[in-house]
DNA sequence: CTGAAAGCGCTTACAG
DNA sequence: CTGAAAGCGCTTACAG
């Protein structure tokens, strides 16, 4: 009864286990499971015969029965945007404390790929999917819940009511970051703002045109677009600097954006933070180890992880229903890349 | 014969599409397959069906049947050592062109960790493994050769014929990392390794001994001990700076040891690279794009993957059995850090 | 070219 | 407390 697989193992099955046992597949499934009553010295024999036959569940079989297979899908722009590593850790702790796996989903921003990944995971292979794009749109939202398969965004509050959004206070941190270069005497404050079609990039714009937006000096020349990375970051600072060489602040929309300027800056000639102060957003780990390390704009980002998968779970399992909108506090953490008073050297 | 899901959602399933095109299960999952002879005529019933229920598969079900998944595991020590994401990124698009999802497991380096994974790892849910830990043993690759499933190592030799390893020439790496320092006029050059378990930390190691080894100041004092990340190397770097006030050069085991140092220099107010030039290893992104960018010995990382996953696949389709060694070149990538006689700005 | 039926390895009402 | 049997949704020899 043991089945022989092409490659030369041996697979042993929950009936051979049974067998082995003297009895029922239904009463080794109990076992395994801690269901149902069942006395000592069966399970102790049930036991014994697994430890013999050293027998491990199939895990699909078992998903294929209860309609669940503990997988859950982690969609993100890149992993390489180190933001996403730090969230995908807080993501698979609490996924492995309750038993479910991450697969991991690269979608590079591009609509097709992202259309590819919802295809293929509305076919049952994953319990919930966990989503940080801005390629979801409503009608993958309708395919998504009539598979029923639920969702949380995070980062991205797309308007509706089928699933959990978890985004920060993205505007109101851009206007604390702005406010910051102007009390620490910057007069010129560019902005590098991500792609537009990001919501959270987009807000992130207004924060800062709330400051300056009136101020007499301020038109759309500076703001330069780039993407979410740092080479991007470094090619659009080289050309505000060659637009308007009077910046002395700029705020830029992400910590790899900032770190792209701060080299940009170096190669330019300008002091930081004298001569240019720089101020970051989301406050990644490398935020604090680059030289200078870099104000930014604290995200919680474990913490949004964490309870992403904390909502993902209690919606497969089913204790709710009611998705829910959670807009996050965001921090302004102060160091030396505008730190223009402190005892520290004051420029690189 | 719709079922209803306890959610709301409803299930459609190949019985469905076979009860409306008026076909036999098997016919649909013919065409669905692309397998077999059929007429054009019952295809184009047969797809008309699917589209009008908007059936997908599950693949759960199918697997179950081809006793094939079409997941594969990813284990590394941590997604936030921004090596992985870029590895990752090569193994996933590998793995998406030939249909395949990756699970990311995160072992911290904890055996316990790692061994948890293995367990439910051979339970039939993956159909293969790329594994980037120093946790494997012997055993581990035993059960899984048991189970089938076959295993692809990177930067780890677990001396073994039951898997597939990829490493890179890291102790000649090493080698010409310290030589390099000693070109450009080092005359006290320290090391900061990884942790002693690690093998490719342990390689690099005697790579720099085998430098320096000999010479009359050298002393195990010469070497620190740290973590593969920032913190701990910026930590380490300053017990060095205390013991050896007079080091001018150090060789990092890996880029964000590096970036750590480079931080530890700056705040003790070390130039770089005159009074201190620095050289990493591994050639992430990151250490092209840090204040100064950083002299390293690249890895082809994005290769490594992309090579993993391929192999890997073969092994899955059953194309191959025999495990190779794959030993593969780096190159020093001379930088900033170390240029202590270009045209650019001397110091930071 | 197509269908009936058995099988993949589990789980779980339903009896007893 | 335990077992026989049906079912999860597919696939695939085997007939015809």
């Amino acid at each position: 009864m043991v089945n022989r697989l092409h490659g030369g193992g041996v697979l042993v099955t929950i009936r051979d286990v049974a067998k082995e046992a003297g009895v029922s597949t239904a009463t080794v499934s109990r076992v395994i499971n801690n269901k149902g009553k069942i006395t000592k010295e069966t399970q102790a024999i049930v036991e014994r015969a697994i430890k013999d036959l050293s027998y491990t569940p199939n895990v699909l079989a078992r998903s294929l029965s209860n309609r669940k297979s503990y997988a859950v899908a982690f969609i993100v722009p890149t992993i390489t945007n180190p933001f996403f590593p730090e969230m995908a850790r807080a993501v698979e702790d609490v996924a492995r404390d309750n038993g479910y796996n991450i697969l991991l989903c690269n979608t590079d921003d591009k609509r097709e790929r992202f259309a590819e990944y919802i295809t293929s995971l509305t076919s049952q292979f994953v319990d919930g999917i966990i989503v940080n794009s801005h390629n979801m749109e409503k009608s993958d939202l309708e395919a998504l819940q009539k598979h029923n398969i639920p969702v949380v965004m995070i980062d991205r509050v797309l308007d509706s009511d089928l699933a959990t959004s978890i985004a920060v206070k993205n505007r109101e941190g851009a206007r604390m970051a702005t406010e910051h270069l102007v009390e620490i005497g910057c007069e010129r404050i560019a902005h590098i703002s991500g792609m537009e079609e990001e919501w959270n990039s987009a807000q992130r714009m207004w924060g800062y045109r709330d400051v300056v937006g009136d101020l007499p000096w301020f038109d759309q020349s500076w703001i330069g677009k780039a993407a979410f990375n740092v080479h991007s970051g470094y090619q659009v600072a080289k050309e505000i600097f060659s637009r308007h060489p009077e910046v002395d602040g700029i705020f830029c929309a992400n910590d790899l954006i900032a770190i792209g300027t701060v080299k940009a800056a170096y190669e330019w000639g300008k002091k930081i933070p004298n001569d240019l102060a720089i101020v970051g957003f989301d406050g990644i780990n490398m935020s604090e180890q680059t030289v200078p390390s870099l104000t930014t704009v604290l995200q919680p980002i474990y913490d949004m992880g964490q309870l992403a998968m904390e909502e993902l779970i209690k919606k497969m399992e089913d204790k709710e229903e009611k998705p829910k909108k959670y807009v996050l506090d965001v921090d302004l953490l102060i160091r030396e890349s505008t730190m223009r008073s402190s005892t520290l050297q004051k420029d690189i």
